[in-house]
DNA sequence: TTTGTTTAAAAGTATTACTATCAAGAATAG
DNA sequence: CTATTCTTGATAGTAATACTTTTAAACAAA
């Protein structure tokens, strides 16, 4: 028996939902290939249907525009490790090993065995790092916020801020910390690769290993503050 | 007499340098109060002209594009924060009192008196929290680094750096602590404001107290790291 | 006075970001 | 099994964007 994973985006993130059909599952997969290709101001629904084989405007009737498309698949991507944060965390007893398994879940969104046959989590990975903070950078951020459209985000935040109060029950910046979590996580990789002096992670083999170590670092201390 | 900063941008930064000539300032003024009103996508370099009662082609003698003004302005930014750091700095003899000063110049960064007429650095500051980000998330970063277009950030960086490396010689993430700071003084004003559930400080009155307390904060503990 | 530089104005091109219409095929309901 | 509805691909069209080019006037420098 397959065990199949569905993420169920917040309706208003697109016209209708691409995971229910053929092509909007093509338009999903393509597009997080694309953008990892080109970037999100060289990516055009022109290109994409090109590459689809289609045409621009049945693009258009999954999603209204290019940044709609990026909130979609953004979103798509925290409630995805929101997910595996869960599972990590799951059979832990301490709260300072689940914090710890959420970390590592942070630094590795990705599994060995796809769950999701038309998202590769690792493009979308790179993709959410690249282009991700793009998605709330926006003279529109107060609308789409109240629409509910980084409640992904913000749940997977506030989950973990609960993890470190647990920890540390007069910790007095725990959003913070969490936010700045993901911040690290996305920001660290990114600088590693084309920004070196910005950080003290090398570029290459286990980078990942390297970004959980100083991730819990940062948790480590700071959590021991008096 | 009257002392007049200067910031001198690379070369690279512009088509020629618009601090020279009375259009050149009318540029900058006018595009980081347009930048501010109307958010990076929004921003043409029509509309600047039209604000100007100036041709667009005249612009574009200036910047080959928006995203170059964007650079300049960024990279204008930083360099003007390290004046701030270096003066805020200078006084003190503990290595501890200079990072404490540079935290607070990095949470306020402008004066009561504008030292630069043609920039309201109050205005250009909303203008790199909201929009700075876009500066490096670019698929032409690695190119646009080799040209050194990144110095003024980096070598902010660098130098925040060589003073965490003074208070614990040892502490083995001064880099990536660096840019934290960075990060989070821009970030979370951005959250305070539009994503509130991500921080814990407060949009309103003195943000910027609240701000700089939480990055003392984070050194403070971090260096207290054994 | 001549030369060079800088600008505003106008016009033109290629691409982008859509919108609208239509016909064919697939799915679905009665 | 037929009528209807839904979905798609194809085509065309519009308005705005991101430039580029040319020209002529103003001005500054030699």
């Amino acid at each position: 028996m397959a065990i199949q994973v569905r993420i169920l985006p917040a309706p208003q993130l697109s016209l209708r939902d691409p995971q229910d059909t053929e092509l909007g599952r093509r338009i999903l997969q393509t597009s997080i290939k694309l953008l990892d290709q080109l970037g999100l101001e060289a990516f055009t629904f022109k290109k994409l249907a090109a590459e689809l084989g289609s045409a621009e405007a049945s693009i258009y009737r999954y999603f209204s525009n290019k940044h709609q498309l990026l909130l979609y698949l953004v979103s798509w991507y925290w409630d995805w490790v929101h997910h595996l944060v869960n599972r990590a965390v799951a059979g832990k007893s301490t709260a300072a090993e689940r914090l710890r398994a959420a970390i590592k879940s942070l630094t590795k969104p990705f599994v060995a065995n796809p769950e999701v046959p038309y998202i590769d989590e690792r493009l979308l990975h790179q993709v959410v790092i690249n282009e991700g903070s793009k998605a709330y950078h926006t003279k529109a951020v107060d609308q789409e916020n109240n629409k509910g459209l980084f409640l992904g985000y913000k749940s997977l935040s506030s989950e973990i801020s609960v993890l470190i109060l647990e920890i540390k029950p007069d910790f007095p910046y725990p959003h913070a910390l969490a936010t700045n979590l993901f911040e690290m996580a996305h920001n660290h990789p990114y600088f590693a690769e084309h920004l070196p002096k910005l950080t003290d992670i090398h570029h290459g083999e286990d980078i990942s290993n390297s970004l959980e170590e100083m991730l819990w670092f940062w948790v480590d201390n700071l959590l021991q503050a008096k």
